[in-house]
DNA sequence: GGAGTAACGCCAAACGTTTGCCAAGTGCAG
DNA sequence: CTGCACTTGGCAAACGTTTGGCGTTACTCC
């Protein structure tokens, strides 16, 4: 089924099909004989050949998104936003999950580039070294980074505002009262964990208050993580903080469990600040307090500024950083 | 950088480059020149242009996944156990979203019909009415359904025991010595949702023991559900069964909560059974006994099934069932 | 040394589109 | 009725690759 076929149904010459049917061009085709075509079309249920088409046109209408770790939580609700962002254009755009695994994607990179892919979206991946960004420049290949940001390297980004993340945890619980915190932490290496735990520390050295710290070996984020630094505190001889801040909601999780083990009560203990809002932190008795952060607005945005590179060729308008806001339940 | 580029350097004509370089074809030309090529090709960061292959070819090297919902936690580690299975031939899969959208289900499907699409892998995607399954098969390529089964179309499909599930759930509570049981049911209209309720009664009832039914109005399998179960049996007059089986996981977490509530204790007041396993529920309190399906080899299988159809060009050895597991925690 | 035989590398025609260019057709005004 | 401007549709050359066929070369054996 090519344009031939069509053309010879419709009795035109098959260079006035594809004109007829490219929306961009059908303006030079009188509407009687388009509206034939399509009719013509429509019936044999013609589909233009898009890889005929991306290869004369040297685009190919594809627009790919590069995730991490499909399990995150967090990374679904993004990739609905970016659906919806490309939505305008008509672009779906397809996924392809690194599985954090550095080689996987290098033969993802590879692939798109063969594919002549026409732009690519990053979201929350591990980019080891920046070569890879390097050689999609070099093609000219429009690059957007979400969630996770790579510093210097001149992309466009759409990420959240971490520290204020840890500063809205912490204003939180000195308007509660509490006087000694502790947060625990995440992996520092990961530049969010980093910046969330300034901003937690930050406000609270603002107030006067006292920060408790507990240092963990190579933390995760994981609800073990949150049992190991939980016992670890619970191990120190002085008396215990009235309020934590985890990193991670699974490491408040974490936190509940060994409380419960120790008879600890939340939040007439403690008081405890997750962070996320993952799915099912309100189901969990105390249902716990968090950070939220606008995924699907980041990935709708991180979207739109992928069109407008793509369209405009132009700059998008520069990086954009998020606001979380904090939910408030029972465990504060 | 086209092939000719290459030959240039090279100093050889650009179809020796394009047989030196792919490996079915590569036995016919000499293997000095054929290194001297790769040398080149890597020299310069050739990549085949897989728009222009694909024209010629009639193939697009191309698989796609579709999957219904992406924040469905059951889905990530089938798609991982996908990229495995395809690992052998090197086909890296993409991934679109139907956001159980079946508008956006119908241009996805349009638009990979457009891209000469090389082979279709459904998970757990609801499939309305059958009419798109008919226009791939009219054009030969082949489809591979996961974990939903479209009965009656004749397509190779690979999904879980769920039979077995309720059977392995109810077996292991009768096994506890309860007599007085009662399952919490999903979604009717879903297939696996039907044949686990199913798998339930059938043991329950060779037992001899008494199955009690508690019926809710357009159930989802959601958190709620279980809360909004639970309440309406505690709400009958008769005393409360000693076992609880949930056809979801999440609505055993809406019991817990429930019960909570009411002061009532698992195991001690009753035992409950969640579904699938999913990630984290042997971090509340108490760890839910759940019954485990084998999510990653599903999608292993699944992929090499598609393989299968896509390089023998045979139908696929048949539809194949996996079995789940039991894993007993606190719960019961 | 010559003939026969492999093996190797080149040519050129596709694959299905897009698109600049031009010829033919149409309508209008002078 | 002629000339002009404008619209419409056809032609053909690309886009980068694959691949059957064939000429050339090198090697082997008599």
């Amino acid at each position: 089924m090519t344009l031939e076929d069509v053309a010879r149904e419709a009795g035109v010459h098959y260079s006035t099909v594809s004109r007829a049917l490219d929306p961009a061009r059908a303006r030079r085709v009188n509407p009687s004989t388009r509206s034939r075509v399509e009719q013509v079309a429509r019936r044999l249920g013609y589909q233009r050949d898009l890889v005929a088409s991306g290869l004369k046109k040297g685009r190919s209408q594809t627009v790919a998104v590069i995730v991490g770790d499909l399990t995150n939580q967090n990374v679904a609700p993004v990739l609905r936003g970016i659906s919806i962002g490309l939505e305008p254009k008509g672009l779906l755009p397809f996924i392809y999950e690194t599985q954090d695994d550095s080689s996987r994607l290098e033969r993802i990179f590879n692939q798109l580039l063969s594919r002549r892919i026409d732009a690519v979206l990053l979201v929350a991946a591990r980019l080891g070294d920046r070569s890879i960004i390097r050689r999609f420049a070099a093609q000219r290949v429009p690059v957007v980074l979400a969630v996770q940001n790579l510093p210097g390297s001149g992309l466009p980004c759409c990420t959240y505002d971490e520290q204020m993340g840890g500063r809205l945890a912490a204003e939180h619980l000195l308007g509660l009262g509490h006087r000694r915190l502790v947060q625990l932490r995440g992996p520092d290496d990961i530049n969010s964990c980093r910046e969330r735990g300034l901003g937690f520390s930050k406000a609270v050295a603002t107030a006067g208050a006292t920060e408790i710290v507990v240092e963990a070996t190579a933390p995760t984020g994981s609800v073990d993580d949150g049992r190991r630094l939980m016992r670890l505190l619970l191990a120190r001889k002085r008396a215990i903080p009235t309020a934590i801040f985890t990193h991670h909601d699974l490491m408040a999780f974490g936190v509940l469990h060994v409380a419960a083990e120790a008879g600890l009560r939340v939040p007439d203990d403690f008081s405890l600040v997750g962070y996320h809002d993952l799915p099912h932190v309100d189901n969990v008795v105390p249902a716990l307090t968090s950070v939220r952060m606008p995924r699907q607005e980041l990935g709708r945005i991180a979207g739109e500024m992928l069109l407008q590179q793509l369209i405009a060729a132009e700059r998008p308008p520069l990086s954009r950083r998020l606001q979380p806001t904090l939910i408030v339940r029972e465990s504060t």
